[in-house]
DNA sequence: AATATAATTTAACCATGGTTAAATTATACC
DNA sequence: GGTATAATTTAACCATGGTTAAATTATATT
């Protein structure tokens, strides 16, 4: 049964669901059974049935067939989680070399299993980061968080000139074929064309233009670019 | 019940339990189905169980009633989990400053959760190192591992000069005592004096003396000391 | 060689986190 | 406002890895 370890209250499981409920809540307020289903790649029943024993031990709130959201305590503990994560992330960027389409899948393993001094020790080493590699907040030691910068870049309009500042970090190919054309964070770019139906968005990107599918461009977050960025 | 990553083939518990016997067996041949139930922290009854299962899946031998020993597959994954984690410990004091009563906890929880590419670039990063830092061996890529260096210090008598190549890593408490006396891997010292019926043990280290239990004694690995170690 | 004791195994049970199939509730449409 | 459809929940089941108590086997002693 493997015995949690002493600094964790939760098993892994429900780390992984409370987790899950936070980042699907922050786009819609409240997270149905199926929603959470999908994401944890199990059946509606298994997801029907953890919500249940989170919500006996208050970490979610829930009315039958409406949605589940998170309890302050269950917040609390999928910040913790998303706090290894992210720093987990920026960690093997900075300091082991790996690409941003690499980090996700190993902090999704790793985050369960850091203890506190681990946590503190790379926190440090990274000089109390604010951003992980993909332009995600990092909750503080405090478990405050800063909100998400940037709208998807398929909102933008021909003319715009924009600066990513954030990236779905949920898809490795996406990844990869993002930095292929040389859109990482801090890139600029300017939307040239955007083609009705959904087409593709035609961007300037330095000297060269790329065309980009819409749902490419719903992965890519930014905002108008002004000379000097207010900080 | 979370899914064992692509990576794994067998649960984190068999992981540990195949790891355990491997370690048990060093020193016993074989090992009995209490003594590893005492290593796991759990019955009897889970221990024989686990080997009931792990037998069957041919990771170990096993006759009723008497010992279970590893299968050559059985030894393959062992000495995975175990490159894992001596590299892991390394990796903590090396990197992170973890001082070495610290490394075997961390490491015990991250052991089974790293991947392979993980592994690899902590390997380069530490230039694919032989010790970890408790001077046990860790084994290659190829899963080669050498011997235990050392005999234990309380089979050594008054006189002899001694070089300590390992301790047991098991004991935090242990180890913070021994660092305390600046009792390290590589510290030179003179066996002064051994007290009769299990008594202490006098030592000489640089100018100071200090006197030990056996029991402390045993968790110190050593050989004769000449000027130039043979390499 | 018989027997007391210790070690091991088996049996019956529990909790967790999955599954599929059936029942229930919500919702969207006519 | 009734009804088809979709979503959710419940029920019955499974595997893993634990538990304690009882049965079995090994071993040590006389």
């Amino acid at each position: 049964m493997v015995q949690d370890s002493s600094e964790r209250l939760f098993s892994q499981s429900v780390e992984d669901y409370v987790k899950s409920i936070y980042l699907l809540q922050q786009d819609s307020g409240s997270v149905t059974t199926s929603e959470l289903a999908k994401k944890m790649k199990t059946s509606p029943a298994a997801s029907t049935k953890m919500i249940k024993h989170l919500t006996e031990n208050r970490l979610t709130e829930h009315t039958r067939y409406h949605g589940v959201r998170l309890s302050p305590a269950g917040e609390k503990i999928a910040l913790e989680i998303i706090r290894h994560h992210r720093l987990i992330e920026l960690y093997l960027h900075q300091a082991l070399g790996y690409e941003w389409d690499e980090v996700d899948a190993e902090a999704e393993k790793l985050e369960h299993h850091i203890s506190e001094e681990f946590e503190a020790r790379i926190d440090k080493m990274l000089d109390y980061p604010l951003t992980d590699p993909h332009g995600d907040p990092i909750p503080t030691r405090e478990l405050e968080i800063a909100p998400r910068r940037g709208a998807p870049l398929d909102n933008s309009e021909p003319g715009d000139t924009l600066i990513i500042l954030r990236v779905r970090d949920s898809n490795p190919e996406a990844l990869r074929y993002l930095k292929h054309l040389e859109m990482r964070l801090g890139t600029i770019l300017k939307i040239i064309e955007k083609q009705p139906f959904n087409g593709p968005i035609t961007l300037k990107i330095g000297e060269k233009t790329h065309s980009i599918g819409r749902e490419l461009a719903g992965h890519v977050f930014v905002e108008r670019y002004v000379r000097e960025v207010v900080d």
